[in-house]
DNA sequence: TTTTGGTTTAACCAAATGGTTGAATCGTAT
DNA sequence: ATACGATTCAACCATTTGGTTAAACCAAAA
């Protein structure tokens, strides 16, 4: 028996790279041998750990939703103010994603090709910890004591997971006027300035 | 000869259904069968009328990208106002997303994928007339003579498309919530109005 | 009617793809 | 040392894929 670490490392390396192909290519038009390659491994092992190309796809899906739903809950606490609470929202979700976007991308795909896979696991996994709980529940109790005017709580977080996920989506265009390693960080940094001041001032009382 | 009607015809619907089929599953993902299929005529013929998938990828790109920003263009004359002028993109940009839904999709995956077709194209393709050109614009002027408060144009502008475009990429995880055929439609007209209502008042000078 | 040119099709091909297999490795317990 | 179960790999297989071809089709010109 091999030690538990290598399994795991394997397993680990496998899922890694598979997310990297997948979120590039989507499940149809991922190459298990495109993944072998990203992972440094034999062809035969992806179907060794994996048994086939959906259930590794599966799994994909199912770790990142996992691992990036508990950091993101992690980062946004819930706080006293609700303009605490949007900032920390904000900058959280994009501190996520900048350190992983294959994972937007990949459910990005997801949705492209019409698969149900992350409606049903948002569903699944909606409780009141989840930070866009948090966000809503706080949102709600704002307009109840009018620190901001009366909006659609929905509509609300759309639009700031719009502005948080979209320029991550696209990226490669917005690349050509900010240059990818230099300016990026940046520019992430000043885009969550941005978003905060708009949308916050955006649900101020005229 | 054939008559010129039946061979822009066939063009035409070769057209329509590889950027059904290339939406939804990406350049790599697409199979030529299924957009032979889906356009009702023999694989052959793809190849017969743009030799190869590459050719035939280039040539739907080009295509819907002129009709759309040629569309948009009409849609979104420049206004007196700023906040007619902004009004006016945003129900704009939507309608005609709204009526070709694909065309993002599209230039998602594109996206997705690195690749560079929709960057250099928008390049080349930048003009004074251009829709988001006129917004910039109007921005810049509504922000030296006070109307609204002094923020980055570009970082605006990308708020204002990530808020247009992300839901309807977003779409099939929000028709969980929101019955497809029933309510979508009401719910874009709401989400034209949302958008307007927070991104107009979050410029607004305090 | 026959010819002519573009158009459409079924059948075909080589390469790529998802998946399988049996042998070779490797660490560990006996 | 040796036996054993988990792991890794090269070679292999059946099917699918993008692409080709030669023949059939069809409207209009001759």
């Amino acid at each position: 028996m091999q030690s538990e670490e290598t399994k795991v490392d394997t397993e680990e390396r496998i899922i890694v790279a598979a997310l990297a192909v997948f979120a590039r290519k989507g499940k149809d038009g991922a190459r298990m041998q495109e993944i072998a390659n990203e992972a440094g491994i034999n062809k035969a092992m992806l179907h060794y750990y994996f048994r086939s190309k959906d259930k590794l796809y599966e799994a994909v899906f199912r770790h990142v939703f996992n691992r990036f739903s508990a950091q993101h809950a992690t980062a946004v606490k819930e706080s006293p103010t609700f303009a605490k609470t949007l900032k920390l929202f904000i900058d959280g979700f994009i501190d996520s994603i900048k350190e992983k976007p294959d994972i937007v991308r990949l459910m990005v795909n997801e949705n492209l090709s019409g698969g149900t896979a992350l409606g049903s696991m948002i569903v699944e996994k909606q409780h009141e910890k989840a930070a866009p709980s948090i966000l809503k529940k706080k949102l709600e109790e704002a307009i109840k004591n009018g620190e901001i005017r009366p909006v659609d709580p929905d509509h609300t977080l759309l639009t700031v997971l719009s502005c948080c996920l979209f320029f991550f989506i696209w990226a490669p265009t917005i690349h050509i006027k900010i240059p990818k390693s230099k300016d990026w960080d940046a520019f992430i940094e000043s885009r969550k300035e941005h978003i905060f001041d708009v949308v916050y001032n955006g649900l101020q009382p005229q």
